[in-house]
DNA sequence: CTCATAAACTTAACACCGTTAAATAACTTT
DNA sequence: AAAGTTATTTAACGGTGTTAAGTTTATGAG
C-alpha cells in the first residue's frame, strides 16, 4: 500500500518540522528557556500536537543532542586512523573542544548535568551510546600509548589516565560556556588555553624523570 | 530600645530556621528539586512568609551558598601562607577538588551554571566576590611561579596559565559531579584523578625542554 | 455510497511552580 | 484605648509541562 507509506513521510516531515524549529529556539536561548508553547506557536501548531510526535520535552531535546553529536562520532572515526596515539590525543581533545563550541547545549546536557539514572536506563543500557563510544575511544588510545611506553612508566592504568585527560579537556570546554560571560575574569582566546592545557597533560604525563 | 533589638533577633532566628531548612532540604535533593513551598512546610510556615525574609528563591539559595565558600576563603587563606607557589598550586588545587566534593550544589551553582550577566551585577560589582578573590590568588600564584622562573619559558602570561590549571581542577570535580553516576565508565577514585591531573599539569608547565 | 475506524490534531483542563496582592493577626507606640 | 508597624496567612496570578477528552480528516469495509 502505498497510502501507508505516504503517511509515514507525512509523519516524519512535521516531525523534522518540530525538530528544526526547536532546534533554532534552543540555540538561540538555550534548552530551559523555550517552552513547548513556543515551538509550537513557531510551527503554528497546539501546543499539545508536539506530544503525537514526541513523548515529551526531554525526549525531544535528547534527539537533537543526539544528531550534534554525531558530529562528534565522525570527527572521531577520521581521529581513528591516526598512527601515533599522543597525536591522536591531541586530535581527540582539539575535537572535543570544539564540539563543545558547536554545540554548547547538547554539550551542557551531556556533560555538564547529572543525568537521572533511572532503572530504564540501566535497562536500556549497552546499546552503546555516543559519550560511551567517545570514552572508549579515548581509553583505547590511552591503553596504546601505555603499551607502547608513551607514557610514565608509573601510569599504568588507562582508565584513570584517561578520566585525567577527560577532565582537562571538559574542564577548558565546561568553564568556558559556564563562566566566560563572568567580568572579572580576564579570559583567553579558548583556543589557546586548550591548546595549553593539552600540551601541558601530554607533556606531564609523557616525562620519564618525575620528581613526586 | 531593647524591644528593637529583640524584634531584630526574632527576625534572625526565623531566617536561620528558614536557611537551616532549605540546607538539609538541598543538600539532600538539589537546589532545584527543592520547592518553596517544601521549605515552609518543613518548618511549618506558610510558603509566602518566606518572602518577607528573602527576596525570592534564588537570593534565598545564594545565601546559602555564600555561606559554603566561606570554607574555601579560609583554605585559600591559609595556603596563601606556603611560600613555595608551585606547592601553593598544588594546596589550591586540592583544596578547590575538596570544596566541590562537600558543597555539590554550591560548587554547581557557583561553577557549572550560567551566571546571568544582567546589569545589576555589572553596577554592583568589584564588590569581590569570593570566586574573585580565589581567581585573583591562583593569578598571583601563577604570576610569582613565572616571575621566579619555575614554568616554562615560553609561559609569560599568567592569566593563560592561571585558566588552563584553574580548567584543570575544574574539570576534576565537574566531571565527578556530573557524570559521576554513569554506570558506562569505570571511574576512578576522585582523589587520584585529582592527583594525577595536578601533578601532570604542574610537571607539564615547569618543564624546561619543551617540544611542539 | 455509506459508515465505521483510525490517525492527526485542537480545546480544555490539571497539577505544579515561583511569586504578588490583599487581608489579618500580633504587638508597640502614642 | 486608638493608631500604626511588623510578621504572617489566604487567595490568587501567570507560567510551565503534560494529560484527557473531543474534533476533524482521510481511509478501508460492507
Amino acid at each position: 500500500m502505498g497510502v501507508i507509506e505516504r503517511r509515514e513521510r507525512e509523519r516524519k516531515a512535521v516531525r523534522k518540522k518540530i525538530l528544526d524549529a526547536a532546534r533554532e529556539l534552543f540555540v538561540a536561548e538555550g534548552y530551559d528557556a523555550v517552552t513547548m508553547r513556543r515551538i509550537a506557536e513557531t510551527i503554528e501548531y497546539s501546543p499539545t500536537a508536539i506530544y503525537f510526535h514526541f513523548k515529551d520535552k526531554e525526549t525531544l531535546i535528547r534527539e537533537l543532542c543526539r544528531e550534534d553529536s554525531v558530529s562528534l562520532a565522525k570527527a572521531f572515526h577520521v581521529i581513528a586512523k591516526e598512527p601515533d596515539p599522543l597525536e591522536r590525543l591531541k586530535k581527540i581533545a582539539t575535537a572535543y573542544v570544539d564540539f563543545g563550541i558547536k554545540h554548547p547545549n547538547s554539550y551542557r546536557l551531556m556533560f555538564m548535568t547529572q543525568s537521572k539514572l533511572n532503572q530504564d536506563d540501566l535497562v536500556h543500557m549497552g546499546h552503546g551510546k555516543l559519550e560511551e563510544d567517545g570514552y572508549a575511544f579515548l581509553v583505547a588510545t590511552m591503553s596504546e600509548a601505555i603499551s607502547k611506553k608513551l607514557l610514565r612508566e608509573d601510569l599504568q592504568d588507562p582508565d584513570l589516565v584517561a578520566q585525567a585527560f577527560w577532565a582537562a579537556g571538559h574542564g577548558v570546554v565546561a568553564l568556558h560556556l559556564a563562566k566566560h560571560g563572568d567580568p572579572w575574569v580576564d579570559w583567553r582566546p579558548l583556543q589557546d588555553t586548550a591548546t595549553l592545557i593539552t600540551e601541558a597533560m601530554i607533556n606531564g604525563l609523557q616525562r620519564k624523570d618525575f620528581q613526586p
